[in-house]
Parts: structure tokens; C-alpha cells; sequence
DNA sequence: AAGATATATCGACTTTTCCCGATATCCCCA
DNA sequence: TGGGGATATCGGGAAAAGTCGATATATCTT
């Protein structure tokens, strides 16, 4: 994955939100209890709070996965996506010293 | 301007190419030394390295300073663009903490 | 004042992105 | 083992971005 690739997959309001969602799953995603959130957040929750279809949250997820934003669990019929934290700090890194 | 519009500034190979060009400016741009490099490098220069025509590298620098990631300064015929490296610091921390 | 040069803007066309509905896949449970 | 729920993928129409050639604007020179 290159750093276009990672720039294209910031460069829309709602993938911004739904990594800004992530950072508090607990404050964010009250619904999800019973599940915990140490693999993260389940589709739905986040197709819910983003108001768009499941399709395209879908893709969206996907997107962010693809540049590296995210990682994602598959337990049962659902599936969990979270921060990948090591990704911002090396895209920090990047901004700062090699952009 | 906010931030998907600076995310999609990035998002474009050549844009990144003339962030990272205007880096070392003498390395870079060998043809440029009458003019100094104070206050920057000039488009016809940006444009010939970056092979595409006049308007679309015009263009691509308006865009990289309409989302504040260069400053142009005007001299005679000339524009002259140079990396604003303050908003580089600035979009490192946001990734580092704000996204 | 006119021509030359540098840059910006405009109009058009192509490619990509956005976002949807429909459908497929995967997994659970009666 | 079949129905139902969660997610992924596919196909498409609308909007945006990429890129060009042509033209406009600004400035320098003579």
C-alpha cells in the first residue's frame, strides 16, 4: 500500500468520522456491550452511526483496511474492525519527515 | 480548509512528487540559480520536471496551497512556490492525535 | 505601445470516487 | 438442514478529480 493510497482513503468526511468513532468505541458505540470491544466494533454499530447503507459502510471499512487504517476480526457472523494505532504513528512519522 | 481537503491534496503522486522536490530545492532543481531559492521555485521548473503540461501543474499547485501545505510568492513574472512546513508539523500532529 | 514570456483560468473529455440497491456468502440456530 | 441475520461483493448512475489544449492575464523588454 502507498501513501496515495492511504491519503485517497482519508480524503472522505466519513472515513475520517468513523476512525475518530473508533478512538472511544465505549462513548461512541453505547449499544455494543455485551460483545465487549477489545476486537472492536462491528459493522452494524458503525453502519447505524453513519446513516448510509450497509454497502457502503461495508466498502468503506474495506477501503480503510486496504491502506492499513484498520484491522479487522471475524467472530461468528460478525465482524470487528478497530484502530490500527502503529499505522497513525508511522503516517505521523511520514507527514513529518518525508512528505 | 479542512482536513479531507488537505487529504486529497495528498492524494495525488505527482503533488506528493512536488512536496518532496521542493525538499532540497538545489538538488532538485539545478536550472533555478540566478533567482536564489529563498523564495522558492518557480512553475515553469516544477512543471518541466514533473513532465505534465502548464495547466494542469498550475492546477496542482493551487491546490496544494489552497489546502496550505505550500506558499507562493509573486516576483515579476514569476510565481514562486516553497513548502509551508508549519503545516506539515501541524497535519503530523492531527494524524498522530486527532484522527 | 507591442511582442515575448510566465502563469492562471476555462471548457471539454476521461477516469475515479461516492453511494446506492440487489444479490451472494458466511455463519448461527431451531 | 433450512431460515435468518451479518457482512461482502457486484453493477450502475451521479458527482468529482485528472488532464489536456486554448485562451486570458500579468509583467518584462524594447
Amino acid at each position: 500500500m502507498d501513501q496515495v493510497d492511504i491519503f485517497k482513503a482519508l480524503s472522505n468526511k466519513t472515513r475520517l468520522q468513523i476512525l475518530n468513532w473508533l478512538k472511544q468505541p465505549q462513548e461512541n458505540f453505547p449499544e455494543q456491550v455485551e460483545a465487549g470491544f477489545s476486537e472492536g466494533v462491528c459493522v452494524g454499530q458503525i453502519q447505524k452511526k453513519a446513516g448510509l447503507t450497509q454497502s457502503t459502510v461495508s466498502e468503506y471499512l474495506a477501503t480503510l483496511q486496504r491502506a492499513g487504517l484498520v484491522k479487522s476480526t471475524r467472530v461468528g457472523q460478525w465482524t470487528y474492525y478497530k484502530r490500527n494505532e502503529e499505522a497513525f504513528e508511522a503516517l505521523s512519522d511520514i507527514v513529518k519527515s518525508n512528505i
